[in-house]
RNA sequence: GCCCAGGUAGUAUAGUCCGGUCUAGUAUAAGCGGCUGUCGCCCGCUAGACCCGGGUUCAAAUCCCGGCCUGGGCGCCA
């Protein structure tokens, strides 16, 4: 088929920018072919561009040869342009519709489209995965990922405005971080190097300086998750701030999500229509539990969790049940949590890191950072690291290291929470998990 | 890494327990034809599938074994 081009055609207007006002103005479209209803006489054309859908009416007999022509040889997912006129009518449920005067066929698609676009049989994730591309152009797709943009949006503007700067830490590093999870190898000319696994030991050298800092990016985890809520690389929405502590970041934070679900709620309730769900402001501030009260909720429920070890997801379920919003989960076991929090001083088994709960899902976690290097070494040490392999984090405490905290939120759970999305490689462009690394 | 479930047209499913009119059903998508107000349009026709390998049996989509792949759960965590 030959291909017409693009040529001085400039976009005049977005499919759902077209109202019954602009009754017979001529209009340039651009999107794609989403639907065909040809009733013999008369055939309804369905244009999509990122914002929504319009029709486009095609009496045959009343049409130019051409736009008939044209018209004829259109597919689903054909990439066009329309020239034509607004005309306002009863008869379409938005009270317009287009008649074009031009057409233009930017470019083709296979006939047998490899999901359902329609939603008339939904494609499972796997199907749906593999054809990504293709499957973020439907409508509830295009919503999540919208909703993500405005919650990130309002964060960073947010943060902004509390005097946050914007930093970019390395994603290839020379050592383990944090011990704890396992990193990507990968060779970096003929060293050994990782894929970072947080910004944690840079954004905290960068209080130093910078003093109030944060960073949204990817890191990597290699741990063989098979769950809905784990991805091998994931993007995580990270502050820290000189000055202040758990207490001082916990506030900052119950804002950030608030002033998120608040943007969020105002500017896509055309998106949250869609996917038929409904995020709530949450009034301040968040519920706040001990450790220890949870483990005493727990055992009311039937739930024996010893002290000191690590809560499980059954639990996390069963205290989702009873707390059904966001609340802290404060004063854990001080050998739980990584070597860089800070214990209590009055009780050093416990420490002053916290996490924030979406009913079962952990959404942040975060706390005050040991500022003192000795006791750092120690921690490291208690932890099973060698202090040798972080001596160029450790120098930094030599020259002035403030008294600091910070916290960092996963932004594809926050989007699970703000679309109702259960699968985390929904709200993800394109996922990577265990068993997953195309497209 | 461990545990469970499952692989049937492009997509989504029925059939599998209890082997045999299964020549594998349905919906949707696709192709062709018809229809001037559809909006999950409608009507007719056409084409399209049992994950791979081995075994049991007169006979395997169906039972057994192995493999591969996928989904979910656990652990780990954002």
């Amino acid at each position: 088929m030959k291909l017409d081009a693009l040529g001085d055609w400039v976009r005049t207007a977005y499919s759902m920018n077209v109202t019954p006002e602009m009754d017979g103005q001529e209009i340039t479209l651009m999107g794609w072919v989403q639907e065909i209803r040809d009733l013999g006489g008369i055939r309804f054309v369905i244009l999509q561009d990122r914002e929504g859908t319009i029709q486009i009416t095609i009496p045959k007999k009343k049409v130019s040869l051409e736009v008939l022509s044209k018209s004829d040889t259109l597919q689903k997912r054909f990439s066009i342009g329309v020239k034509g006129t607004v005309k306002k009518t009863n008869m379409t449920p938005r009270g317009i519709e287009v008649m074009p005067n031009e057409i233009k066929i930017f470019s083709t698609a296979t006939e047998q489209l490899p999901i359902d676009i329609t939603g008339k049989t939904p494609a499972l994730i796997e199907a749906r995965l593999d054809a990504r591309a293709l499957d973020l152009c439907q409508e509830q797709n295009l919503a999540v990922f919208k909703i993500q943009h405005h919650a990130l949006a309002a964060i960073r503007d947010f943060l902004f405005e509390k005097g946050f700067l914007e930093i970019h830490t390395p994603r290839i590093i020379a050592s383990a971080t944090e011990g704890g999870a396992a990193l990507f190898t990968m060779d970096y000319f003929g060293e050994k190097a990782f894929l970072a696994q947080s910004p944690q030991l840079y954004k905290e050298q960068l209080v130093m300086s910078l003093e109030k800092v944060f960073e949204v990016g990817p890191f990597f985890r290699a741990e063989a998750s098979h769950t809905r809520r784990h991805l091998s690389e994931f993007v995580s929405v990270d502050i820290e701030q000189a000055f202040t502590d758990a207490k001082g970041v916990m506030e900052l934070l119950e804002h950030t999500i608030q002033h998120a679900c608040k943007v969020v709620n105002e500017k896509c309730s055309n998106e949250l229509a869609l996917l038929k769900h409904k995020v709530e402001v949450p009034t301040l501030p968040f519920k706040q539990l001990t450790y220890d009260e949870v483990l005493r909720d727990l055992k009311k429920k039937g739930v024996e969790v010893p002290w000191g070890e690590d809560i499980p997801t059954e639990a996390f379920r069963v205290l989702g049940k009873r707390y059904p919003h966001f609340y802290f989960i404060t004063d854990w076991p001080t050998h739980s949590k990584a070597f860089y929090i800070k214990p209590r001083e009055d009780k050093p088994e416990l420490c002053e890191g916290f996490d924030l709960m979406w009913r079962w899902i952990e959404l942040v976690s975060g706390g005050t950072r040991i500022a003192d290097k000795a006791l750092l070494v120690n921690r490291l040490k208690e932890q099973g690291l060698n202090p040798e392999a972080f001596k160029y984090h450790l120098q930094a405490f030599d020259y002035g290291m403030p008294p600091h905290a910070g916290w960092a939120i996963g932004l594809e759970r926050l989007t699970m929470i703000l679309t109702g999305k259960k699968n985390i490689r929904e709200v993800t462009l394109y996922p990577r998990d265990r068993s997953r690394l195309t497209p």
